[in-house]
RNA sequence: GGAGGGAUGACAGAGCGGACGAAUGUACCGGUCUUGAAAACCGGCGUGGGCUUGCCCACCGUGGGUUCAAAUCCCACUCCCUCCGCCA
């Protein structure tokens, strides 16, 4: 949520701010009329409300007096009061929900640093790496074996069965199989364990109540892009951001505990109701899919290097992978609701020839803190709403992908990085031969 | 799923219609004392909101209700504990 005070205080700039993300100003006037309504409501309820209170004690004083007469009529009195205080308090609240509910549905103020732009395509590339990078070796060029799209991989080593997976739970919920799914549970292993040190390592549920989801950002505005499991009142977690950001809702943090950060691998649920038929194939875009991700509570001042960590520990990975990648800087058109700066990975797939998205790393300054109440003491004593930062490290079906088609050898089979081989053991090489 | 007990400030724990935003203890912060520390003593010590910055309002699990007045009475719900049942 954004600061209403920051919209008291400085309008012209908010307003302007959020117009780069498509935010007519005539909806923030209307947010600020609804504000002022409120408040001045809000100060009618109070005032009858002071008054019913002082006239109930000099009904009680009146009582102990044995004026029973004057105690009545104190009494009716304040009764017609409390009828007029009902109105305005309900007359506030009304006020209240609508300037919430318009409050909800407003995007975070982006970072002045966010390019300008319609969609993905306006995206602007900071870096591209790739083995050897470094050495000063050139962009890779990929072998003819390795232009083979890892759904027929899957298919030709045994190790992806993506009809399996359609037979279950319908399309786009892939099945792994044999060393593939090996290999899925050994990337999460490895990366989880990289993490260890400096990340408190969570197993969250699985699935979030409403209250969760709105404290992300997730819900009100993207309910169409979740499962929900309705009898139950509860919707599947799209990513672990959710929970992690809702550990410590409604806390008053220490100070000297900040930044705290934390780690956690779940499933990830997405209805992707607005991508019917595009790049659907395979592992490219699917409806449940593993990913680990990072997670920072810190103060405003811990927040650069928070979010400057988390990118680096993704990099590394992708590093350690082997695998090429670009960084990408999201502009105001890509950027997700909470988020004031995001920076997205991208790993090239030779097989399917495409930049697949595989962590997105942002920063939302205090919009998730405030929507979900995540406070710290201040030197002063006072309390501040902290930062949240969070990113992906990583989203394992497509680095699944861009592994399987990297690696592919001109005799079809697979021989895998060796950062993984604690976790493959005598699987390093996936094929016909060592099947 | 059934039966009973509970939910109050950082924690423990009183209060069970009228001056209660809430006793008391611990913890914490400041001060006195001390060579220093401890102890003792003194003072402070929840969160949010509004505006005329001194006041007002809200919050005692959550939501309703009764009343001139609710932490306190009534109803519903949620969560926790104990016992029984079921279960990976």
């Amino acid at each position: 949520m954004i600061d209403l005070a920051q919209l008291r205080r400085e309008p012209e700039f908010v307003k302007a701010a959020l117009a780069r993300r498509g935010i007519a100003n005539s909806t923030m006037d209307e947010i600020t009329l609804l504000d002022v309504e409120h408040r001045r409501l809000l100060q009618e309820a109070e005032r009858l409300r002071a008054e019913v209170k002082d006239l109930s004690r000099k009904v009680g004083e009146a009582r102990r007096r044995t004026d029973i007469v004057g105690a009545d009529k104190l009494s009716a009195r304040s009764r017609e009061l409390g009828d007029l205080e009902r109105e305005a308090t309900q007359a506030t609240e009304a006020v209240a929900t609508a300037l919430r509910d318009q409050l909800l549905m407003i995007p975070n103020v982006p970072a002045p640093d966010v390019p300008e732009g319609r969609d993905e395509n306006d995206n602007v590339e900071m870096r591209r790496w790739w083995v050897g990078m470094d050495e000063g070796l050139p962009f890779p060029e990929y072998g003819e074996h390795q232009r083979v799209a890892h759904w027929d991989i899957g298919i030709e080593l045994g190790i992806l069965d993506i009809e399996a997976g359609a037979k279950l739970a319908g399309s786009m919920f892939p099945l792994y199989r044999g060393a593939g799914a090996r290999l899925l549970r050994s990337l999460g292993f490895f990366a989880l364990n990289s993490h260890m040190a400096d990340y408190e390592e969570i197993r969250p549920p699985s699935f979030a109540l409403t209250e969760t989801m709105m404290s992300t950002g997730h819900l009100p505005k993207s309910a169409d892009d979740m499962y929900a499991i309705e009898r139950d009142g509860l919707w599947a977690i799209p990513t672990a951001e959710v929970p992690l950001t809702s550990m410590h809702r409604g806390e008053i943090l220490e100070e000297s505990k900040l930044p705290i950060r934390m780690t956690a691998q779940t499933a990830c649920f997405r209805r992707e109701a607005g991508a019917a038929g595009r790049d659907t194939r395979g592992l490219l875009r699917v409806h449940e899919f593993d990913k680990v991700e990072l997670f920072a509570y810190c103060t405003p001042d811990q927040s650069d290097d928070a979010f400057a960590d988390i990118l680096a520990r993704a990099e590394g990975l992708l590093q350690s992978l082997g695998l090429t990648y670009r960084v990408l800087r999201l502009c105001t058109g890509d950027l997700g609701t909470s988020s004031a700066r995001t920076f997205d990975l991208e790993v090239f797939s030779p097989g399917v020839d495409r930049w697949l998205e595989v962590s997105s790393v942002s920063w939302f300054r205090d919009y998730q803190a405030r929507r979900a109440n995540v406070r710290y003491r201040t030197p002063d004593g006072s309390t501040a709403l902290v930062h949240t930062v969070n990113g992906s490290a990583l989203a394992w079906a497509r680095i699944w992908a861009a592994i399987v088609e990297t690696y592919r050898q001109p005799d079809g089979s697979i021989a895998l990085p060796s950062v993984l081989s604690p976790y493959m053991g005598d699987s390093m090489t996936i094929g016909p031969k060592a099947s």
